[in-house]
DNA sequence: GTATTTGCAAACGTTTTGCGGCTAC
DNA sequence: GTAGCCGCAAAACGTTTGCAAATAC
């Protein structure tokens, strides 16, 4: 793995990711991090960004539909549900197996990197029937 | 629903959706499509391709890692295996139960439309293995 | 006849990159 | 001291849009 340092732009931004509870975008992580380092610029967060999803430390999340990418910090595998009525991205738990399929058996797969699971729905709140 | 017209530009850019195994980019759609018709522009092939997801004829498909979107005619749900090597994408049957999970029980979910399932890996051509 | 669609090109928002200077080690 | 990083600005990228002319119906 190739060599890196520790600075206070990078740490910043991974504290962000942390500290968060939705996801967010690389603008939103942009004006955060210029609470902490009016400086800072949005190559930078960019830059970070990358390097923390390929040292494994964070994610990106894509809304399935167009627009930019979000980010979240690295945790235990899940899910993600999109509620189509306020917008909202949840976290939820993989179901029961699906982490254990054995891709390798369907077609040419010969490894699998990441399962992404995404769910669009409605959530209590927005449901017509609440 | 509103009002809409055949042209020889729809029609080619759905065949073309059609009849494909892999999943296009817009690019490959437009170079495809002026095969058939030479004067065909990129912004026409855009505009159709919106039109026919919002027809419900065809659907956007994502890897959440980047670069850009591809689009399929729309079939029997299924889910998609990316390669990271080839960047093919790849239908795949879900797996067995996925369909059938209740996702009412996990968090605030009233209702679930649709389920996306993206498994992201290498086929067997790309691997290093191979 | 007219509303929709087209080709063209310019604009758009997001993300990447080249560069010279700065910083962690 | 130096490899790696930063801020800045410009470029790249995929995609959308405004417009006048062409087309489907």
């Amino acid at each position: 793995m190739k060599k890196s340092r520790h600075t206070r732009q990078r740490g910043v931004i991974l504290d962000i990711l942390r500290s968060d509870v939705v996801h967010l975008t690389a603008e939103e992580v942009y004006q955060k991090a210029r609470k902490a380092l009016p400086g800072i610029s949005l190559g930078t967060v960019y830059r970070n960004l990358n390097f923390l999803c390929a040292q494994g430390l964070a994610r990106e999340v894509r809304n399935g539909e167009a627009g930019c990418a979000r980010f979240e910090a690295a945790r235990d595998p899940h899910a993600h549900f999109h509620c189509r009525g306020c917008q909202v991205v949840r976290d939820i738990p993989f179901p029961e197996g699906l982490r254990e399929t054995r891709w390798e058996g369907v077609g040419p797969i010969a490894a699998v990197f990441r399962l992404d699971l995404h769910v669009v729905g409605e959530c209590a709140d927005c449901s017509p029937t609440a």
